[in-house]
DNA sequence: CTGATATTTCAGAAAATACTGAAAATTCAG
DNA sequence: CTGAATTTTCAGTATTTTCTGAAATATCAG
C-alpha cells in the first residue's frame, strides 16, 4: 500500500471502523480510498493501492454498489470500469440513511407491526406487547421525522441544525404570537361561555 | 427456547439484526429478552430461555453493561444478579447515541483533526485533505446539533419532531417578523451605502 | 466472429469471531 | 474463617466471515 501518509491513515481508519459496522475491512478501505481520490479509480488501481486481490476488490465494489455508495463511470478509449464516490457529503448521508433504513429499520418495523396484531396470551405477553408498541411508536416517530426533514434542501437543514436547541425558543415565540394575534376568540369564548 | 411466540419472534429478530451491527447474535437476543421482560432476569434464566451456555450469557451481559444498556439489580434474600433494560425508549436512544459516538464518531473526529494538521504534499494530497475537511465539518455539525437537542426534554423533542418539515415555515415566519420589526436598519444601510 | 481484455463467480484456504466446559475467582451466609 | 453459591476467565473447538487464485463469463475492437 504505497499511498500518501494522509490518505493511508484515513483508509486504515475506515477499514477498522467498517468492521464495527456490518461492513467489512475491505469495503471500508475501498470506500475511503474512493472518497478521498481526486479521480475515479478502476479495480486494478484499487487493488494495487490497498494490496487486495483482484477478486476481493470486485466483491467489495459490488457491495458498495448495492449500497449505492459509488458511481460507475467509463472513460473514453478505456474499456475498464472506473468508480467514484459522490462529492456531496449530504448526498452521501442521505444515501446511507436510506439504505440503512431499508435494511434495518423497515424489517424491524414490519416485525413489530405483525407482532402487534397478535393476541397476547399471558400477562407476560401483554407486557411484552406493550414494550413492542413503545418501540414501534418511537421508530415511527423517528423515521417519519427523518423523511420529513430529508425533503428540505441541505442549506436549510444546515441553518436549522446550527440553531440547534434554539428552535425551541422559536416554538415558544410562535405560541406567544398566536396568542397575541387571536386572544379574544380563545379567551373570550372560554371565559364568557362557561359560567 | 420456550418463550411465548411473540417474544420468540422479537428475540430472534434482534439476534439477526445484532449481527448487522457490530453486536453479535447472543448479545442482541439477550438485550431483546430483557427489553420485553416484565421482571428483571438473572443469568441462569436468560441462558435457559435462549439456550446459551452460562459463560456465553456472562460475556453477553458484560458487553451490554459496557454499553450501559442494562441495569444490574439485586433482590432481597437472593445472591444472584438480576438484569433489566431501562424502560424509557428515549433514554435508551440517548444511551445508544452516546455510546456509539464515543466508540465510532469521536475516534473518527480525532483522526480527521490530526490529519487536517498535516501539511499536504502533492496535488492528490491537497484534494484528499479537502475531502477530509468536508467530512469533518459534516460530522461536527451533526454531533453538535445532536448534543444540543439532547438537552431538551423528551416531550419537547417529540412535538418538535412531529412538526417535521414545518419548522422551516417557522423559520421563515421568524425572518418576516424580524424584518417587519426592524426594516429601516437593514434595508437602509445596504441600499444607501453602496452606490 | 475472434481473441484480447476485463469482470465475476466460486470452491476452498486463511483468518476472525463466537461459543463452550472446566477451572479459577469472587461473594457472602453462617 | 469455611464452604456453598455464583460469576468470570480462558483455552480450545466450532462456526462464520473474509479473502484468494483459478476458472468461467462477459465485453468489445478489429
Amino acid at each position: 500500500m504505497k499511498l500518501p501518509p494522509l490518505t493511508q491513515r484515513f483508509v486504515l481508519h475506515f477499514g477498522e471502523m467498517g468492521s464495527r459496522w456490518g461492513i467489512n475491512r475491505t469495503v471500508g478501505q475501498i470506500y475511503a480510498l474512493l472518497y478521498v481520490s481526486a479521480q475515479p479509480l478502476n479495480a486494478d488501481e484499487i487493488g494495487e493501492a490497498l494490496a487486495f486481490s483482484r477478486s476481493n476488490v470486485s466483491m467489495g465494489l459490488k457491495e458498495l454498489q448495492s449500497w449505492s455508495l459509488v458511481r460507475l463511470i467509463h472513460r473514453p478509449k478505456d474499456r475498464r470500469e472506473y468508480f467514484q464516490a459522490p462529492e456531496d457529503v449530504w448526498a452521501i448521508f442521505r444515501t446511507l440513511a436510506h439504505e440503512r433504513r431499508k435494511r434495518e429499520v423497515d424489517p424491524t418495523l414490519s416485525m413489530l407491526r405483525e407482532a402487534l396484531l397478535e393476541q397476547p396470551g399471558t400477562a407476560e405477553d401483554i407486557h411484552a406487547r406493550e414494550r413492542m408498541r413503545q418501540m414501534h411508536s418511537f421508530i415511527e416517530l423517528m423515521t417519519n421525522w427523518l423523511d420529513d426533514v430529508q425533503k428540505m434542501d441541505s442549506d436549510t437543514l444546515v441553518s436549522l441544525m446550527q440553531m440547534g436547541a434554539k428552535v425551541q425558543k422559536l416554538l415558544e415565540m410562535k405560541e406567544r404570537v398566536k396568542n397575541a394575534l387571536t386572544p379574544s376568540k380563545h379567551n373570550g369564548v372560554i371565559s364568557h361561555g362557561q359560567p
